[in-house]
DNA sequence: TCATTAATTCGCC
DNA sequence: GGCGAATTAATGA
């Protein structure tokens, strides 16, 4: 979900450009703005004790992120960095809820969503502490298909590099890469020119 | 196309 | 399971 460009053009959006690896904003920072994606790729991460990141969330077009800290107003428990070229709006607070207060369909399909984000993270988690790396990311894979149309085996073509599967699933690159060679070979999924398709 | 940098894989402990 | 080195892929000049 997303609010509409010209909504958002209309209350005075700013248009931003990153580079990949710049930040958009940063852990402990105050909440000012609500932010849009128009195109590129932007992670929610932080990082552990030991350093190793952890990814919360990868996000594309037309996602919003950071929007729940800023309508909480408290203080970001994430880092937000573009991880490609991106193209980002954004409004700020006062104008975020008037939009909200204006366009009741825009607060309901926001409550959606946030409420989605919310529960599949939940369940994510849930599903994932305590397992084998293979189950992990089996059960991160199987939410992501779950967006999609096609459900069928092999179709879906994991749109992110085996880092970023590992962070987000709290793993070593080392140990995604073993895991994900076995998952091949019990034809769990496939690897097709470096390319996961499950 | 070549050079630089990032991602992946491998051998070893 | 993770470190460092070797290989390969991606990116930019």
């Amino acid at each position: 979900m997303s609010i509409q460009e010209r909504l958002l053009l209309s209350v005075e959006a700013i248009e931003e450009h990153y580079n990949a690896g710049d930040y958009i904003f940063r852990e402990e920072a105050t909440p000012q703005f609500y932010y849009q994606i128009v195109s590129g790729e932007i992670k929610l991460n932080s990082y552990k004790e030991d350093g190793k990141e952890f990814i919360q969330n990868i996000l594309s077009d037309n996602a919003c992120f950071g929007e729940s800290m800023l309508i909480l107003g408290k203080p970001y428990p994430v880092n937000a960095v573009a991880t490609t070229k991106s193209t980002v709006l954004k409004i700020g607070r006062d104008q975020f809820f008037q939009l909200l207060k204006d366009h009741p369909h825009i607060f309901l399909d926001m409550y959606k969503t946030l409420s989605e984000k919310t529960s599949e993270k939940m369940v994510l988690i849930q599903k994932i502490t305590g397992k084998n790396a293979e189950e992990r990311l089996m059960e991160l894979m199987n939410q992501m298909k779950e967006a999609k149309e096609n459900k069928e085996k092999f179709s879906f073509e994991i749109p992110h590099t085996r880092q970023q599967l590992a962070s987000l699933t709290g793993l070593s690159i080392e140990t995604a890469i073993r895991a994900i060679k076995r998952m091949e070979k019990n034809e769990i999924l496939i690897i097709k020119n470096g390319k996961i398709f499950y």
